[in-house]
DNA sequence: TATCCTTACGGAATTCGTAAGCATG
DNA sequence: CATGCTTACGAATTCCGTAAGGATA
């Protein structure tokens, strides 16, 4: 048994049992991935997977069980290889951070530059994709942490923390009719053409819940996924821009008005995620506590462990 | 980074760093030993062991990082080879029990042979030794299951469930002066000569402690780990003997009077061990719950997640 | 001097790639 | 017939043994 067999076997599942792709991921030959699986299994004198013909089908009840213990092995491998770098030269290495666009453009920057600052050695990478990209992005190593408002709490192998909390605001051009009022109503809002976020982003679910509880039925005549377009269509008089209050904050751009929507819409969370059981250096415990104080070690260890 | 080389890092620390023992523990070459720990060192940019000149001196505070996720890796194979083996065929391969003379003199025939009716495929190896070997032999996947009355649940890495209780037994001559009594008092035996158990096994820290806690001096003229010795010595009248209430049970030696000192001495509680972490073939929780009926599997499944 | 780790080196075994074969959809 | 797994085979690499070297206690 070895290493490799046992990444062939991770792979190939994560891949949707497909050897082709696995040998691309992993920049490998595909006869070769093939042969050690078949080794791996002969090994053990259990088959992994169920084959019909020469395609792999499904896997196999031995395989399903295996497959939690070859998980925890490359899990700690990896956790091997990220001690040993800590230790080689605290601060140095790759940090991967996986999130979404609108935190990305608005929350991330004074974070990361600090974090710049305290670990100059630090390359950081920064994966951008939908709430459900960024937990798969935790879920294959791709990235250490993940950063976002919506789904990561679906995943019971994704440890959440809360962040911080954060509303959303109207955003009109400054001759619109509603810029006046104080405190819109959802009646009113629902009258308007909307521009707001893609249905997995960003706090747009607590937008379509606030709606369908009053049986209102808006038109939203744009989704995006990034703030900045919705600015920008709102600006130039396609309608009612509903944005996150992050992408509101500092440079507003001229001609638009924003207005508190909190009252319509609700409180939202964006939680920081890590993938259980890794472990974690130093630089990942401080990012976390740039993004908000209360994420401090012990908390997430507590969070980790439980 | 490969699993041989985990191996020998593991096994260096058990072995108190020494690689020639290494080499001879694992059946390889006290040279390949050296080169693997060194290769595994430099990939990883980090010193595991601290050298002085060409002497492992001790495990770096990277090394005493590193090596608990080397002991998670390696369990998990482990665990791997073993759920493989059990898919093979249920009931195949070799079940390694670890226990003290008393338990496999006395208690464990009756559970062995129900296992061996119903796992006759199964090839079963019994290691005697004093309860820390007994600890000693799970934490080094020497055996599946220990089974002692001491010392056990020192370890934080054992999982230990209570299996039986019991008391001792006053054993001597039918002529001797405390024979006819029914409840001798703790006075009355400490003024003969006693034989009974070495200090580590069998329940003996329950004695010295009802001695010790009555200011009571015994004279402990012979200690012995077995029971069968215990008995000889006595009938040929060297002493008054304490033994385990299992010893005592059946086939009880001719001329010889036991009388029950659970008064004198309390109770103790005979418990099963399993290291935390390592995935039990289902006649590991058959030959449980033929120890005692409460160790149903559920019971160790809550206690080892625990 | 006895023990013990590292280095050197050569043969054996393993790994891993390309090319070819064959089954599925 | 395009996709995809397995088999065959050869080159490159790695592994692992013995022998020798050097350091410690």
């Amino acid at each position: 048994m070895n290493l490799q067999q046992l990444r062939f076997v991770q792979e190939a599942v994560r891949r949707g049992l497909n050897l082709s792709e696995v040998a691309k991921a992993l920049h490998t030959s595909q006869p070769g991935v093939s042969k050690a699986i078949l080794e791996l299994e002969h090994e053990l004198g259990v088959d992994i997977f169920s084959r019909h013909g020469k395609r792999l089908r499904s896997i196999t009840p031995a395989g399903e069980q295996l497959l939690k213990s070859v998980e925890v092995v490359l899990r700690e491998v990896g956790n091997i290889k990220n001690i040993a770098a800590e230790h080689v030269r605290q601060g140095t290495g790759t940090f991967s951070i996986a999130t979404t666009h609108t935190q990305a453009r608005y929350v991330l920057p004074a974070p990361i530059s600090r974090l710049r600052q305290d670990f100059p050695q630090l390359s950081i990478s920064l994966h951008q994709g939908t709430p459900d990209q960024v937990a798969q992005m935790l879920l294959e190593d791709v990235a250490e942490i993940g950063i976002a408002t919506e789904s990561l709490t679906k995943y019971p192998d994704l440890v959440t923390l809360p962040c911080y909390d954060w509303q959303h605001m109207l955003i009109m051009p400054k001759n619109h009719p509603l810029a006046a009022r104080k405190k819109p109503s959802l009646q009113e809002v629902a009258q308007q053409p909307l521009i707001t976020y893609h249905p997995t982003f960003t706090g747009r679910t607590h937008i379509d819940q606030a709606f369908a509880a009053a049986q209102l039925k808006p038109h939203v005549v744009l989704e995006a996924i990034d703030s900045d377009v919705i600015k920008t269509y709102v600006r130039s008089g396609l309608g009612l821009g509903i944005i996150a209050e992050m992408a509101a904050a500092s440079d507003f751009p001229d001609g638009l008005v924003a207005i508190p929507a909190g009252h319509l819409f609700g409180t939202n969370t964006t939680r920081i995620a890590l993938k259980r059981g890794v472990y974690l250096r130093n630089f990942v415990y401080a990012f976390a506590q740039y993004l908000s104080s209360k994420l401090t070690q012990s908390a997430i260890d507590k969070a980790m462990r439980a």
